[in-house]
DNA sequence: CAGGATCCTGTAGGATACTG
DNA sequence: CAGTATCCTACAGGATCCTG
């Protein structure tokens, strides 16, 4: 009743790859959550450094996870947004934050 | 239209923490495949080291994630089976390999 | 505002060998 | 089989300051 292959491994290890790290997941939620500009998603998230939200927002928008728009100024404006595609990961980060919740109580009730 | 406040963000990020790093969602994985044996576990996993699959398990196992049995022998036999708990972090999974899959197309296709 | 440049450190994780 | 014990290092990520 083998349910995953090796081709299925990879696929799972390439995810966690392309999301991975600290902060991805943190920034695709705070961008879904409508925050735009690159100091509004920093504030959004306790904890972040500027250097840190800069190159994750890179690789991810390599990724095609978000999308990069400039508007000419002055002033330069910069809006992030999710891509449809990084849209389709948001019911797994609902899920994870559910199961987050859950992660708290069970714990606790050792 | 904000979904998230900073309860949840710190859910996620339990979450995250709890199923970090390289190998725990294919150890996980590979478990709720029916693998019960260390080694089992471990040649399921290329690349894995006995090392860090033998410090996964210990954590997860705090984290009541899996649940180790041993019976004494001999030979002794020590069998990991994921908790219910644990089942509940599967259709997780599922969606993250599904996205895996898409992620390679979607790279691919660029 | 939106980042880049530097410098620094801890630790995740690898390699290898050994034990009961 | 089911792990421990050492040793090692690359890199994720933090702190701080600077720029257009």
């Amino acid at each position: 009743m083998k349910r995953n292959q090796p081709e299925e491994l990879q696929a799972l290890q390439d995810t966690i790859y392309v999301i991975g790290g600290k902060w991805k997941l943190p920034i695709i939620n705070s961008i879904c959550n409508g925050n735009k500009r690159f100091r509004e998603i920093e504030r959004s998230i306790p904890g972040i450094t500027t250097r840190m939200l800069s190159r994750e927002l890179k690789e991810m928008e390599m990724n095609k996870l978000i999308k990069r728009t400039v508007y000419a100024g002055p002033p330069v404006l910069v809006e992030y947004e999710s891509t449809e595609y990084c849209k389709s990961f948001g019911k797994i980060i609902l899920a994870m934050i559910q199961w987050g919740k859950e992660h708290r109580k069970y714990i606790k009730s050792a």
